[in-house]
DNA sequence: CATAGCATGTAAACAGTTACATGATTAT
DNA sequence: ATAATCATGTAACTGTTTACATGCTATG
């Protein structure tokens, strides 16, 4: 996926919001963001390194005793580039959902396969809706500037709003699939 | 994005269809798959060459005359690899929600950027809207099975209630950040 | 004292994109 | 004639993944 790298403005994004480890990063993409954004843990590190060669990111002074967690800050120009970014219009997204292509082509197998895999992915969406709800419980508790908390609870509803469409979608779903089979 | 090559299984899929031409293929994926799958134009003849190099399509047996319009026919073996495919529990979709990204770190710019990136994707989902309609009616005049009717029907559904469900949040979400911003 | 989680990285491979290139056919 | 669309490809690049590697720290 050769477009425009957007690792570098998670990154960034995450560190706008107060200093930061490789770790806290791959955590907060593990967690709280992970339903609008997925980055592997690997690619980190990597950018950490970059951004700090491009002057985006400082390792905090690091005391040589503890050789562990190096925290990195954002500097102004890494502020700046992010202000930058974000002014831009977002490109759309690249939509690939394997569930549609394969029942698009489902005429080629059984319908209780494809009855199988709508409700894996009903699964999901259900186990989405649950980490939505702790990624709101977690916005309601923490402390941050009225505009934060709008952004962060705008987030939260778009995932849950669509989560909902796709539960309500794959129950019916499976349902037609299954009278479809016999 | 180093996951498991689905292009082959999209190509194959539309292959079990009825004949194809790379260029269906890119017209099928600007038009009705659109909305679920992308793929680029250029990644198809590669890929064309690659399935028929492994016997799972194969060219028509070309008149030497009109050296256009390569057309292709799925194998037998081309059909069970595809059965084995589809068979499989879909893996769950890279999910990369750009827009979201932006508004979760927009403590750092100005709300009226936000409303506007807001806006602009409402305006992508009115456009997607659209299509959706278009791929439904297309689906209502196309002779095919009861099965595959289903299936198409299906596929279009999901698109439409995500889509409304986007919709809805995004009209929301501009009013809001209006408010934000004075 | 073992195991789970914390924490940081490197190297190779690859899927898919971007940019480039070419020519036929059809409609205005 | 001109433009748009049809139609097929190649080459280079690159962002991201996969797999590998290492060692500390807290807890039961």
């Amino acid at each position: 996926m050769a477009r425009k790298a957007k690792t570098r403005f998670l990154v960034l994004g995450l560190m706008s919001q107060g200093p930061r480890t490789g770790y806290d990063v791959a955590v907060a993409l593990r967690e709280a963001n992970a339903f609008f954004w997925h980055e592997t843990f690997s690619s980190i590190y990597p950018m950490l390194a970059q951004l700090e060669r491009e002057g985006l990111i400082r390792a905090k002074p690091e005391r040589r005793t503890a050789r562990k967690r190096r925290s990195y800050t954002i500097t102004a120009r890494g502020r700046a580039a992010l202000r930058l970014w974000l002014a831009e219009p977002p490109e759309p997204d690249v939509v690939r959902n394997e569930l549609l292509l394969k029942l698009s082509f489902g005429d080629a197998t059984d319908p209780a396969v494809l009855a199988g895999h709508v409700r894996y992915y009903l699964k999901r969406q259900e186990a989405a809706m649950t980490r939505l709800d702790e990624a709101d419980s977690r916005v309601a508790k923490t402390p941050a500037s009225k505009e934060q908390l709008l952004l962060w609870r705008l987030t939260v509803d778009l995932g849950r709003r669509v989560t909902a469409a796709r539960l309500a979608w794959a129950k019916e779903a499976a349902a037609r699939l299954d009278r479809l089979g016999g």
